[in-house]
DNA sequence: TTGTTTTGGTAAACCGATTTCATTCTTCTG
DNA sequence: CAGAAGAATGAAATCGGTTTACCAAAACAA
């Protein structure tokens, strides 16, 4: 691939003039201006990114850190973060950390080593301390699923509390007071604090919650059927399933209908995140809204802001919390 | 950041021999190697990636090109491609090219820049000969989803006729007569190889496919739904639908249950891809698999072999195409 | 002891851009 | 027309690593 000195050489000037030209910030002589353009096209000539990013100390790029790609709920968030950065005309990596503590750090590093400006992580698996050190070494540092109040302007996270309370909210006032719980241990933190959020409604409404109307499963559609199984094997009645996302949901209504159960009419059944997938399933899924696309778009913005050379902290360093909210479709029904 | 000068200083050798033991080529003693890799954890020094790939001249990045991220069917082609690059140590630099040719052309230019030595690029709109051209500049370069003669080495490929005929097939063996097809004209490749399958087929049963049966709309849930609805309102008949992809196959079962049909006891429905949602869905989505994961994990190991120094152009110049099979599950019944 | 290897390490060139500083060539002013 | 001011350009340093060529010290052989 042809270099800034070939194309210098083919127009006839020096390797600064063509740099002149390639960011116009200073005026080149029309004539040069034209040689140059025109040794440029001839040659294809493509500035490396690299050399760029050395001398300028600055690469356009923002990382982005999440557990998995194929999981539709982080492929929209990627996606919004790719389309924001490409607005402003920046580079996306993409690294996977799994659910390891390890491998999200590495992962990080990985960035780091790629000098990366900008990052937005979603991390399962790192402990605080070491989240909160990561940010201050790194200025585009922004963490999207969790609130950490030592670097809380840093935080663009979702209240998994209140949607907790929200679903368990709703069910209640259906009715129903037979209900279990479908969660997962594979993502700790949101899971137990929908839990807690469901705890905390349902004693307000004086039902009660046993341990064993609770069940665990991964975090998709065979988890949500295994553990609906697990539930119904062991003899559990209920009138309502309280799921901890919308894949799990999925595999709860077929778990349910193979066995003859009608949704809503028999079982209600409330999904969490409102992906795609709760539009499109029969019957379409009740269920809680995680406004993804707009958090991740908010922290692409934040980080991007937070590495532009004109930022100054906020004053009343806030942080960026997202409220759930009910969405109601026909996987629900008054009981 | 710390540079390597720094971690030299403070460990009291020059720049490269801190060089030697970050690539651990040559010995060094183990009293500086000891004294190095302190200094290097003191001062939490990452080497930089660009200064790394300026002098080896090697990235070890890959890029992918697609038209957006939040689609299903590429989320999961997305994150096969990064599974395989992690694998084998690569970075992965995602950016789309929306279904525009110079949006496609300036993505593959940016990823160029940044001197991505593989790339796998799914290309909805760029001209063949813009491809190959490509393909013959950039050693790394393989397409995804189309095939090109003159480089079919470099495409990896599916055989969309194969698949239209396969859906037609099952659907004129369950005794379907009055067939409607819902289709896109936003990728158009696709759809116009499905469709052709498709005719094939009926011909073959003599079975007739009138143009006022073909309806059109965007390649999702929405598009599915208005497609279908068009139909419906122009008063055509049919006992069975075939659609362009799964998305679309749910608005049209979305939309016939609204209009009380059941399915597939009143109408039979194909879908096409196999995403997730497929199996997700009410009732389960009859569908023809697209094995896009197991198709860009072959991609990946296609333009990363390409790359390696020991890489040797096959003999017989061979072309990885990928066959359909069908998918039957609950949409699809005998008429 | 002297000569030859081997080992461990350094200095300096280089990768491909940007940028500062100096220089040359114009053009304008008095 | 001399001199000053301004416009256009080039030479060289620099960014942070890797690598080559080379050197000194230690180890070994004769």
């Amino acid at each position: 691939m042809a270099t800034i000195k070939d194309v210098a050489k083919l127009a006839g000037v020096s390797p600064a003039t063509v740099s002149r030209v390639l960011s116009s910030t200073v005026v080149v002589s029309p004539k040069s201006k034209a040689r140059i353009e025109k040794a440029i096209a001839e040659l294809d000539f493509r500035p490396n990114a690299n050399a760029r990013a050395l001398v300028s100390k600055t690469t356009n790029t923002i990382g982005v850190v999440i557990s998995q790609l194929a999981d539709p709920f982080f492929a929209q968030m990627a996606s919004s973060i790719e389309v924001v950065a490409k607005k402003r005309k920046f580079k996306v990596l993409v690294s996977t950390g799994s659910l390891d503590a390890h491998k999200e750090l590495m992962a990080i590093k990985s960035l780091q080593a790629q000098r990366c400006e900008a990052m937005v992580v979603n991390s399962k698996a790192l402990a605080d301390e070491v989240l909160i050190d990561l940010a201050q070494r790194i200025p585009g540092f922004v963490l999207i699923n969790k609130f950490i109040p030592e670097i809380s302007q840093r935080c663009v996270w979702f209240d998994n509390v209140a949607g907790g309370k929200i679903m368990a909210d709703y069910i209640a006032s259906l009715g129903h007071e037979n209900i279990v719980v479908i969660s997962t241990k594979e993502r700790i933190y949101d899971a137990t604090h929908r839990l807690n959020g469901i705890r905390q409604s349902l004693s307000e409404h004086k039902i009660s919650l046993p341990e064993q109307h609770i069940a665990h499963g991964s975090p998709d559609y065979a988890g949500g059927r295994a553990a609906i199984e697990n539930l119904i094997q062991q003899g559990s009645q209920f009138s309502a399933v309280l799921c901890y996302n919308d894949a799990m949901a999925t595999g709860v209504i077929s778990a349910l209908t193979d066995l003859g159960k009608r949704i809503p009419e028999d079982v209600s059944i409330v999904g969490f995140d409102d992906v795609l997938l709760a539009k499109y399933c029969m019957p379409k899924l009740s269920t809680v809204k995680y406004p993804i696309d707009i958090m991740a778009r908010k922290a692409t913005e934040l980080a991007l802001s937070l590495i532009a050379k004109d930022y100054a902290p906020i004053e009343n360093a806030k942080d960026y919390q997202y409220k759930p909210f009910l969405v109601k479709r026909e996987s629900a029904a008054k009981y």
